[in-house]
DNA sequence: AATTCAACTTTGCATTACAAAGTACTTTTA
DNA sequence: TAAAAGTACTTTGTAATGCAAAGTTGAATT
């Protein structure tokens, strides 16, 4: 049993940041709005968050303009979907033994 | 999906504390000094991770002497136990769906 | 022209993580 | 018996992080 946290990724550890990526697993893309009304968190810290995982390029960033209203959407990288999958791996390896 | 992670306890954030809490789930108690080399932290990191543990009353500690040597030793209380299979129920909820 | 809305950016503060150095107690070694 | 070493801290200091609140921008509405 050694080095058993070295394969979490430190991008993952935040909460908001976990539920950013859990929202994206499961689809194919997800808006600001929503994001921030399912997390409840304030859009200034949203902000940060999903700039932090832009940074990293785990996300993709789609700006448009939906019924005359800014409309900003977040996807998956394949770098990101990859960096969350181990991360989900290490947590189970982690966890379940 | 509403407020899908309330229910992450921010005692379990970092992966040294989640490092902790695993180890501990899997075995009835550890001792600091492999604790800190499974982990690979410094024991000053070390310690004050597990002084929040403590704080929080999920993590018993026990002193004693071995073989001449101090030697402590942790071990979860039954709060910090379902705190933490909270935290796993919430996590596989949150990544799972 | 003023207001509203979405999505930020900036600011500032409080908390946290961490390493490094220092400490206390005990045992071992010289 | 004095010095060194080992364990488990505590203290100190710093850098990073999280967050709310306020300010900004650009387009749409009134």
């Amino acid at each position: 049993m050694k080095n058993i946290i070295a394969h979490l990724d430190k991008a993952f550890e935040s909460r908001v940041r976990l539920g950013i990526m859990s929202m994206l697993m499961v689809n194919e893309s997800v808006d600001f709005k929503t994001i921030k009304e399912t997390l409840d968190v304030s859009d200034g810290n949203l902000a940060s968050h999903l700039a932090a995982l832009e940074k990293k390029e785990y996300i993709n960033i789609t700006k448009q303009f939906i019924e005359r209203k800014p409309n900003t959407s977040y996807s998956l990288s394949p770098a990101g979907r990859l960096a969350f999958k181990k991360h989900l791996e290490a947590l189970e390896a982690l966890i379940g033994k």
